[in-house]
DNA sequence: CGCTTTTCTTGAACAAGTCAAATGATGTGA
DNA sequence: TCACATCATTTGACTTGTTCAAGAAAAGCG
């Protein structure tokens, strides 16, 4: 578990100024991977009170753009966030309950899987998602 | 290409009522692959006239429900609608402007990968959708 | 042809996310 | 340490894509 001096440098190195909100973004993002924007605004108000759900969609763009967190978004879901970044890791979606699970990447650097025809397009990377019943839905609806 | 008949056919299979706006928008989505809502609402008046754009998003939804569509919402996009059903073939995105080519998957049937580590997950089907430039922005972009 | 059920129209409502202007905090250089 | 320029946050309205609800219209069946 990061510490608040890895946010705080974390936030530096990518140039951005080190502020309550920030902080308690990446360290919302840290605690609950795969968590939607309303469960983020929600933790960071439990952390370091008021603050508004716009400072927190801007945060997150800016820390996405700084690729401190990545930004996913299944169908039918709404954005979600996570700080994976950098190893090139999937997502395992449950059909019923919509929980995620992190899935690692066989090859580990995008992009992990080559097209059998790619169109003439320049493919730069592989997103997967798996999709399914997680264990709970699994054992509860498929029986 | 198919004809009304064949829409009619299909419509009727899936035990659907036969309207000019479903075979219209069964039509639409043929002649657009990959087209977004609007462009199938503007598609649908231009064949039939005027429709509510609310029996063209009820349409597309009892045509998903019943496979005779697949809907497809890559991140960033509206949701996008096709008629290729029953292949598992994927998708190439341009990241520069939206542009959506289909990609055969090598193996054919659903999942057409296995997770390295599923999670106690129950694995139905893997979506792969694949970023990166398109011909045309490859050409002016990536000189 | 008439009835039942499904579908379409109309109009409003909704949620997620974005825009813009003004206020407030941060880091920097003197 | 202080002042200043810059970047971040607040506030509040707004846009967009999509859905809900109720009544009118059409499809299919006997």
């Amino acid at each position: 578990m990061p510490t608040p001096l890895d946010f705080e440098r974390m936030l530096r190195e990518s140039s951005l100024r080190v502020t309550s909100p920030r902080m308690a973004v990446l360290s919302a993002v840290h605690e609950h991977p795969h968590a939607d924007t309303e469960s983020i605004i929600g933790a960071v108000r439990g952390s370091i009170g008021a603050v508004s759900h716009q400072a927190v969609y801007d945060v997150l763009k800016a820390l996405t753009n700084a690729g401190l967190v990545r930004r996913i978004q299944p169908q039918g879901s709404v954005a979600r966030y996570e700080t994976r970044v950098g190893d090139n890791h999937h997502h395992v979606v449950c059909r019923s309950c919509e929980a995620i699970a992190d899935v690692d990447c066989a090859i580990g650097h995008a992009p992990c899987l080559t097209a059998s025809n790619d169109r003439g397009f320049t493919i730069e990377e592989a997103e997967v998602v798996y999709w399914g019943l997680c264990p709970d839905c699994s054992g509860a609806d498929g029986s």
